[in-house]
DNA sequence: TTTGATCTACGAAAAAAATCGTAGTATTTT
DNA sequence: AAAATACTACGATTTTTTTCGTAGATCAAA
């Protein structure tokens, strides 16, 4: 499946998070933070839907939308395109770039550290 | 400064590698990978120029470029947006996505724990 | 049952990004 | 010095992405 633009990652990000909504709900979340138009999140997600982003239940009048592309897979995808086209490949500089910015809590590191633990594990 | 497109960032990724460069030479970099004619790549490059990414030293007829921006900077904005709106705001699940698809090497592995540590030592 | 609100569909336009051909010069090669 | 090659400038076009207005259908409220 094709890139999402960054319009559709709005979008898709909020689906991620509620599971399932109709245009209305999405648009209202996207209202929040970006002046926008009612018929241009519709539109966009029709959009989408036709490209086989999204699944559209049409039981009811107003649509209820779902992503197709699980929230995983495509962060996957985005992180291996950042680090090949700004970090020259080097995982180790994005993490570090990630972590720097947004400092993780005890608990998270701890996590972070055990799946280093992991990684080095397989590495041999 | 805004958000470079992706072929910018193409750009902008040969030649923070290259320090400077001419057209001719970064053309010939992105042909490796890429389907594209030359005065694609100078246009682009003086677009660049305009909009103030990069420097041009017109000395001789073949213009020499830089980037304005450093790899760092630009990094940091890019690892910010994408946190946000694709990893809500958890830069522990970017920093795993990212180790897990490239793995980092022994010494790599090292130089992340060292700098959990001061992470947390910076923490209290 | 009329009025108003809410939806979808759809066409079209606007805006943003990317591509490319041509012209005019300078430089190098023959 | 003629011919081939290498550059830049620039306009224009094409492609992609985003935005929005309008029409028609359904539903809810007065």
């Amino acid at each position: 499946m094709s890139k999402p633009t960054e319009s559709e990652l709005e979008i898709l990000s909020i689906l991620w998070e509620l599971k399932e909504a109709s245009v209305r709900q999405v648009h209202e979340r996207l209202a929040e933070t970006k002046e926008t138009g009612y018929t241009t999140t519709l539109k966009m997600m029709q959009l989408m839907h036709a490209k086989g982003m999204l699944l559209r239940d049409e039981e009811n009048r107003t649509h209820r939308y779902r992503p197709v592309v699980h929230q995983g897979e495509t962060q996957k995808s985005l992180v291996k395109n950042l680090l090949s086209i700004a970090f020259g490949g080097s995982s180790t500089s994005l993490a570090m770039q990630a972590l720097g910015q947004e400092k993780p809590s005890k608990e998270e590191l701890k996590e972070i550290r055990a799946f280093l633990d992991q990684l080095e594990k397989e590495n041999r």
